[in-house]
DNA sequence: GTTACTGCAAAGCTTTTGCATCCCT
DNA sequence: AGGGATGCAAAAGCTTTGCAGTAAC
């Protein structure tokens, strides 16, 4: 929370809750997930403040935008370098804290200056696996 | 364009003319691209007919859906495993052909089973750094 | 002759934007 | 007081879908 207070925004009773929300979350919510979650504690909240916030944290570097779940945007307050692994199946997303050391040799750059990385790690959870074997 | 034929999708014209394009493409394009790609040869072909090609191609195996792009999907021929780089700036992606070997930890897995991975690299491409170098 | 594909238009979703009002600082 | 934030509704993209007509097999 603290970080927060820190980044020239204003501190509206909306953005406490979206900030209140992110913090120390571990789901990589999409911007409806977190829309519905802040309205049970400030519901008139609108999708347009939510979208705006996470914007302005965006610029501000407090956020991350993951672009692993391709139907929607999902979000992650996790700013320190580490990868995501996915559920092909319900899309939940965990973390994976392990550097793995790439880089890109200079003859397959295309000339390209290399910034960063991100490995995209599919799977099946454990509760997707349950739910197909219980099919059979 | 021999691989087309064996899977079981009827030949129309409009089909051809997406195969075509995308045969050999290392430009990872989008939907709207294929689309005007083909129209240049096929011009009736509507957009609806570019994504339900596009979806039958992913059921078969023939393409991959790449979300390595915010904004839109981007569509890649070449199935084998290989990696990406993408310019941040006018969204250009070329092939990362190097097989790191990257697993994870079973103790970091979560229970998931993980089948497969994919790495994002991020970075600017010649033609955009040249366009910032000569707007200072 | 069947079955599947095409094309159009409409609809669906996610995300963005304009603008009047409101409220942090 | 002033500049930024909110909320509503409308709009903007991208993608999907229903359906009648058409073409591949």
């Amino acid at each position: 929370m603290e970080r927060y207070r820190k980044i020239n925004l204003k501190l509206t009773p909306q953005r406490m809750a979206i900030f209140d929300y992110l913090d120390g979350n571990k789901a990589h919510p999409s911007a409806e997930q977190i829309y519905r979650g802040i309205r049970k504690k400030f519901p008139t909240t609108s999708f347009a403040t939510v979208y705006k916030t996470l914007e302005a944290l965006k610029k501000k570097g407090q956020i991350h935008e993951l672009t692993i779940d391709e139907s929607r945007r999902r979000y992650d307050p996790d700013t320190n370098y580490h990868h995501h692994l996915i559920c092909l199946d319900c899309k939940s997303i965990v973390d994976v804290n392990i550097d793995f050391n790439i880089t890109i040799p200079d003859d397959q750059k295309y000339s390209y200056d290399v910034i960063g990385n991100h490995i995209q790690f599919f799977g099946v959870c454990p509760k997707c696996r349950d739910n197909h074997d219980s099919q059979k």
